[in-house]
DNA sequence: CCCTCCATGTAACTGGTTACATGATTTC
DNA sequence: GAAATCATGTAACCAGTTACATGGAGGG
């Protein structure tokens, strides 16, 4: 997609809460925002440089050990305002879902398809992997039930577990009724 | 996304029900398969020159009126035996639904953002409006709640309702608790 | 004759992935 | 001392969007 770097806000939001290096960033895609959304560091890391050069953010270099210094960035008021002007605007687009499980369906035609029933289970495995994985991340991040100052965090992670509840039962509907 | 080209494969399942011209593939994505999937005409003419530079695709001339030439293309039988084999292929990714009303709400930590609750009504009315277009496509497309030929189209509508119509309950759920 | 739709292309650019490349620190 | 992890970058490439560009056919 060449579209309005999102990366972009998501650093400024990561920053927003706290100092981070790019490697805490690229980190950050596979716990807690990997969950909806990702990015690898080849990308992350020119685009903190772009994003200090637009004096969104800034760094300062911690030193490591003898020799290794380390980058930490920190958002700028500038870069607030940026991050608060994002949130603020309309967000009108659905995005469309590129699942290529969907798309691969749509080019079955029948029920007696042989290919179809694999393909069924396979996807219902997967995703109800994932959604033992999310209800565990719930209950590692929320353990009681309260939202506390993540609100957002909380409401993603309920969403992706109703998501994912309704795609397993979905999947296991058309098993049922074409393997019968 | 820089991935294996899915485009690819869409053309050759739309070419391996009927012939089509690029126009006519540009057109399907405004219509069935945009539910779905989008593309631009200026991806696809290029690729249906590569498409048949690799054999994948032939097409024929045909004119209309006095001078215009349309391509009308058809998939070759290398073509099917592709197709075939992505349909086989284990389909292992569970894409990262990129949502950009998901992200913005990650970064809202509070109940109390002021932002909240008009995002969330924002969103409901799209997801809304989106539920009512399904739902007209459905009983348009499949009036007698058969799935004829078409058990894949059938069934990715069927999905897309399910989606939306949990999706809408979720945001009407926050909703009611924040404006509570 | 004008407007809409049919029809096909190219160019420039941005976003994102994969691969290349290097070196320090920590842990076992 | 070896392996895993921390840490930062660049280069090549592919996918996808926006804009540029052209012209015929059909309907009113």
């Amino acid at each position: 997609m060449a579209q309005r770097n999102q990366l972009k806000y998501i650093i400024l939001g990561l920053l927003s809460e706290k100092k981070l290096t790019g490697y805490d960033i690229t980190k950050a895609f596979d716990s807690d925002i990997g969950e909806f959304w990702s990015a690898n560091h080849s990308q992350i890391y020119p685009l903190l440089k772009r994003l200090e050069d637009d004096a969104l953010i800034t760094h300062e270099l911690e030193l490591v050990g003898e020799k290794l210094e380390k980058k930490l960035y920190s958002i700028t008021s500038a870069g607030k305002t940026v991050l608060r002007e994002w949130l603020s605007e309309p967000t009108p687009e659905i995005s469309a879902t590129k699942d290529e499980f969907i798309l691969k369906l749509y080019f079955i035609h029948s029920a007696d398809d042989p290919l179809l029933l694999p393909m069924l289970t396979e996807q219902h495995q997967l995703h109800q992997a994932k959604l033992t994985h999310l209800k565990n991340q719930m209950s590692r991040k929320f353990p009681d039930e309260t939202s506390q100052n993540n609100l957002g965090h909380f409401l993603i992670l309920q969403h992706a577990i109703q998501r994912e509840t309704r795609y397993t039962a979905w999947l296991q509907d058309i098993i049922d009724k074409v393997s019968r």
